[in-house]
DNA sequence: CAAGTATGCTAAAAGGTTTTATCTAAAATT
DNA sequence: AATTTTAGATAAAACCTTTTAGCATACTTG
């Protein structure tokens, strides 16, 4: 909102316009413009009122009372405020308090199904405790999850949800060390003593990967994507331990990381199902691998769930519609999101009192589909 | 990043930190907490190298040759920089400059997958000049976008890219009189005169429908939901315009608004095709409705495209996974999220050069795709 | 009646920038 | 020699709040 540097305050209750008007004529002649609504700032209201800035500031932040402001003054000045519309300004606020009252919420792609429901529950949840949320997309890459850490940090953001890169843990310990509060999600960091929300990837990796072995699969197959991360690292340990537990064949397979340029997951996931003919039993890591993976089995005309049974990490809308449905692991998204924000939130509220992190690990919920066999 | 009040302010090239811990340890007593590091600014940097504050700023700004600062001074105080890391406070350029960097995104929802991506483009192109983009979700609800309109004008944002409710014009009126920079972006409020970003809906509604007449069908259905709103207008004028033009029946389903404690869709759905049985060809206004018709066709074992041919507006990842594929509008995501930005861009370099909207309707694709019949 | 307290309000500092106007000393021009 | 210009830098205002400390005046209290 901007306005032209010359500026001539008017006090609306003692001012005739038409006094104005051939000055006005001639400003614009010369190419000037009127700006007929300045934002009107504490001072203006003091100012009209006869009245110093501390006692509308007062009364402002229903300190009147507290404050020994009479019922006169206070009626006055309340009234004057919701004629004019004041609205304080939050900048100003930020940089007396410190505070912005803004969330900064680092997702991997916020595009992403998984990422955007969340930061649509997210939202909500900040809004309602009057904090806005910045998004953000750092694609897994710690060299721009670092350069946005350093711009927000700048930006004096409240605090960090971070689902955290590769490497990112010094940014991230530097981060708690100038007491940001942060919360990463999705998956940890074990080097760094911070607060995190996640899902319990190993105890559902281990129960679908026995869902499997119990529906009569003998070759399984658990596709991921090269990573060390800890979602990734708990997902394979989970498959591993129920496979060892039983008598069965287990193959990993790891796609190569992509660039969108380079040959498509669908290609490489054909190759290998192709190359592993007896595979009866795939774990998907994700439901992208899953979505990329259905298709190349597709192609490769085994059915499912008679030929190849399958099972996705990370439930979706069209597993359910997908024919035949898929069964997948559902993660509680909602309550995910609910945990993320109270943490986060009680971190903003004891700012000061010392840094106690908080380790949530969320259950998941199996959604067996291959049964409705429709 | 708060730090106490008993603040000790230490010259880093002349203290000795030894003389300091006793001190410390005795505070630490007291229940004081230590900050090792103030988050240094203008001041300090002058102070420690004996400029003033100007001159710093000068420097900072890129403006020594021109402000005739010595080399030798610009090179001490660039070095001082980088040594301690400052970084301006960007609340602080706020509130001096009275902009933000920040524009907020008001999505009718942010969680679904045509909201998310824009979002994810935007963002991208919001960083690479600096600006951060504040998202939230307006449910497409009138009070809630414009209480939200409200609380973003107070945090000095520089610009609005909206989808409109239904009867927000006057928020939005109001907003553009207050020189705040306003794209509209998947629809658009005739009665407003305001840039918006949206698609060829009625062009592409019209050559969907013709697709349908061409592939043989005869009874037509639009299935849509109860709205006013510009986008659904022109896509079911679109529909209806195709209809006119040759002689096949058609039918028009309107759904009823949604809370999500009703009845949902899929059962209205099922009872419209349930009753109305000689129907061989549907356009679903949006990808949910096609998914939730998709299911209800599926129920009452109405095989695509023999005996039903489907088109949906808005393409999406899972139409071409599905099986049968199918044939969907695809919308120019990137290019639309690219105009919107540019647009928004331009807007905000033009301020104070009066407001001149930009209008833009990009056409869409149709992807056929029954013919691909697997 | 002196001392203390309650009442009603305000001045001014602080938060971190940017920018305008100004200042001094030296150099260049009359 | 007197005047103007230039180089090199800076003080201070402005952006808009919040909050601490304090100032009169009027009322209690011992």
């Amino acid at each position: 909102m901007p306005y032209t540097k010359i500026c001539i305050n008017l006090n609306p209750f003692s001012f005739d316009f038409n006094l104005l008007k051939p000055h006005i004529a001639l400003l614009s002649e010369w190419g000037f413009y009127f700006m007929a609504k300045k934002r009107v700032s504490i001072k203006d209201i003091a100012k009209a009122l006869g009245v110093s800035i501390t006692t509308v500031s007062f009364i402002i932040n229903g300190k009147a009372r507290e404050q020994r402001i009479s019922d006169e003054v206070t009626q006055k000045v309340k009234k004057y405020i919701k004629e004019v519309g004041y609205k304080p300004s939050h900048i100003a606020q930020s940089l007396r308090l410190g505070k912005s009252k803004i969330i900064v919420f680092m997702a991997e792609d916020i595009s992403n199904q998984f990422f955007a429901s969340i930061a649509r529950f997210i939202e909500e949840r900040a809004y309602k405790s009057g904090y806005k949320i910045i998004y953000c997309s750092t694609d897994n890459n710690f060299e721009k999850a670092k350069e946005l850490i350093s711009t927000f940090k700048r930006r004096n953001v409240d605090g960090f949800i971070i689902t955290p890169t590769p490497n990112i843990e010094e940014s991230i310990h530097d981060l708690i060390e100038e007491e940001f509060p942060v919360v990463l999600f999705d998956r940890w960091l074990p080097e760094v003593n911070c607060s995190y929300v996640i899902v319990e990837n190993k105890e559902s990796a281990y129960e679908a990967t026995q869902h499997l072995i119990e529906e009569g699969c003998k070759n399984l197959a658990f596709v991921t994507v090269e990573s060390d991360q800890t979602q990734m690292m708990d997902r394979s340990s989970g498959f591993t331990e129920a496979v060892k537990e039983s008598d069965v064949n287990a193959f990993e397979f790891r796609l190569k990381f992509h660039n969108l340029s380079e040959v498509g997951p669908y290609e490489e996931l054909l190759d290998f199902f192709k190359s592993k003919k007896e595979i009866d039993g795939v774990f998907f890591a994700t439901n992208y691998l899953a979505f990329e993976g259905l298709q190349a089995l597709d192609t490769l005309q085994r059915s499912i769930p008679h030929d190849v049974k399958v099972v996705s990490f990370d439930d979706h809308y069209f597993f359910n519609l997908y024919k035949p449905k898929i069964t997948a692991i559902e993660q509680p998204l909602e309550l995910l999101s609910e945990k993320l924000m109270e943490t986060m939130l009680s971190h903003l509220d004891e700012l000061n009192l010392g840094y106690s992190p908080v380790r949530l690990v969320l259950p998941n919920k199996l959604n067996k589909r291959e049964s409705t066999e429709n």
